[in-house]
DNA sequence: CTTGACCTTCACATAAATGTGAGGGTTGAA
DNA sequence: TTCAACCCTCACATTTATGTGAAGGTCAAG
């Protein structure tokens, strides 16, 4: 596909595609005419992309992990020079406390979201409540599921 | 305590610090001489802003959602505006969306760390290897704990 | 053949977090 | 008293991921 069709799929603007190729996290074949063309693997790769930058990762750090979330698994042990796997595991750790830092805030919130819900269906309008969240036993299926950390 | 200490325990710039009491993430008493003056509370909080900095959170998101993160449960319920509860319950939704993007690859990295070190300790020098991973039944600790996703 | 919808590169602009440093006050200890 | 180590504000610089648009090539449909 052309970098028009991966833009759509993607929701990423054609600007960023080719910035992140420029920085070496995408590559492109090119037709005749000199258009990029893309492989349906591309568009996962971009959502990965995506998502890690969402995450805080800089593109020079996802352009390193990336070879590790290729398919083949095992294939790609190649370049594994002891730097680089120090590098990994150096950002497989900082992964992990990001990890912890959002489960921790995002359970907050969902506990938070609770007892102003609870509070609310109870008639308070806008008063603060003093009991702890513990009666918060309601049966909404999607609050619920927050609040107890679904996927 | 004074501006440094905070620095020097929370590991963050001075700078860094006056940045995040302007954006309103962080509030200080003033000493008669004009100095800041924080109170203990303010390492975790300073802490959480960085870590919630790192995970990609803007710092417009965090002033946000850092009043559910605070110790007394139920009592800050009152500013509870309708606008409010949709923006914490997106950025909920966001942050769980990190969350997978983050174990998803965090995960990958560990399998491939994994791979790699089984792959040397048996002696090949650079080699690819075409097995599955699956023979990765090894005993050591640190790493075998952040394959399972540890702590 | 022309028009419109693609594509190319190049370049300048912006927002956010952060670095750096100037110019100047406070305070405690030598 | 003077010096070092703090603190203040202000301002300019940098990096990274983006937005925006100009100037121009390609190509299919009218």
């Amino acid at each position: 596909m052309r970098i028009g069709e991966l833009a759509e799929r993607t929701g990423t603007p054609r600007r960023m595609l080719r910035y992140y190729e420029d920085q070496g996290l995408l590559v492109s074949d090119r037709a005749a005419n000199g258009y990029r063309e893309y492989g349906e693997p591309c568009v996962d790769r971009v959502l990965q992309i995506r998502g890690l930058l969402d995450s805080g990762l800089p593109t020079r750090v996802i352009k390193q992990i990336l070879p590790c979330l290729k398919e083949p698994r095992a294939i790609h042990v190649t370049d594994a020079t002891p730097e680089t796997m120090a590098t990994l595991e150096r950002e497989r750790d900082r992964m992990t406390q990001r990890i912890e830092c959002l489960l921790r805030s995002r359970d907050a919130i969902s506990d938070y979201v609770e007892a102003v819900r609870v509070n609310q269906a109870r008639g308070a309008s806008g008063v603060s409540c003093d009991g702890a969240v513990q009666d918060a036993a309601v049966q909404d299926d999607a609050v619920q599921g927050a609040v107890s950390g679904r996927r």
